[in-house]
DNA sequence: CGTAATCACTTTCAATTTGCAAGTAAATTA
DNA sequence: TAATTTACTTGCAAATTGAAAGTGATTACG
């Protein structure tokens, strides 16, 4: 029997460790990498490559992989560039975005704690 | 030779991936369960126990590789409970206290955008 | 006193995930 | 048409994870 749409949400609240907020977003991005690619596209990033070749050096299959997460659960979206049919642009939608505050206590507490470091911009 | 004391955070430095502050933190708590102990911390949870009973139900192999990694970078401190030789008490140094501002970010970003999930108390 | 329980881990080991390197395919550019 | 660019995929060894059981040091019970 197929399976109605309507249970997916039920199945994915199922497995979660814990109805805690906090867990939930680990299950999304609780990596050493996902925050990374959400940082780049809040930094106006947008192409695959330009998240390759970043500082920290992401193996390409695990930010394919990232990249599929995030855009299964709606926190990017992906449109290919207009005149250069061969480029897609990634983009963060709301839900993404809304991980913005996340990012700066992130970066705050790591300019506070962590010697050395440094960011870009406000 | 020994190595000399100051040559130690030179080592964590460039060892690093980037001097990006987000990075760097993602090193010490990227993984889905330290900023559960943080927040089990930051909620008033003191013993392994407590930590190890909760409802996300972390492995004590990873738990116990978790505090070892908080208290090497001072993120965490320990202290037998007066009164009761066998157990510990783990606390929030300054600087784990310092990620409030994460953990109230990654809830409020729950919160909002995970269906189902809900917080204890402000 | 002897046995059981509690606490804080450690060990074992199969399964999963990571990350380096190389390969693929489609669309430009030279 | 040959080389390059972009966005991946694949293969595989090494590292990490997590379930379960084991350890040892107290402390409580009968």
């Amino acid at each position: 029997m197929k399976p109605r749409r309507t249970q997916k949400k039920t199945d994915q609240a199922s497995q979660r460790r814990s109805p805690c907020p906090i867990a939930c977003g680990l299950d999304l991005f609780g990596d050493k990498w996902t925050m990374l690619v959400i940082r780049d596209l809040a930094l106006g990033k947008t192409s695959f490559k330009d998240f390759a070749t970043g500082p920290e050096h992401i193996p390409t299959n695990i930010l394919s992989d990232r990249l599929t997460r995030l855009l299964d659960h709606d926190m990017i979206g992906q449109a290919p560039v207009v005149g250069d049919g061969r480029r897609l642009a990634y983009h963060l939608t709301p839900k993404g975005a809304a991980l913005r505050p996340v990012l700066l206590a992130l970066r705050d507490w790591g300019l506070e704690w962590i010697e050395g470091t440094a960011a870009k911009r406000a």
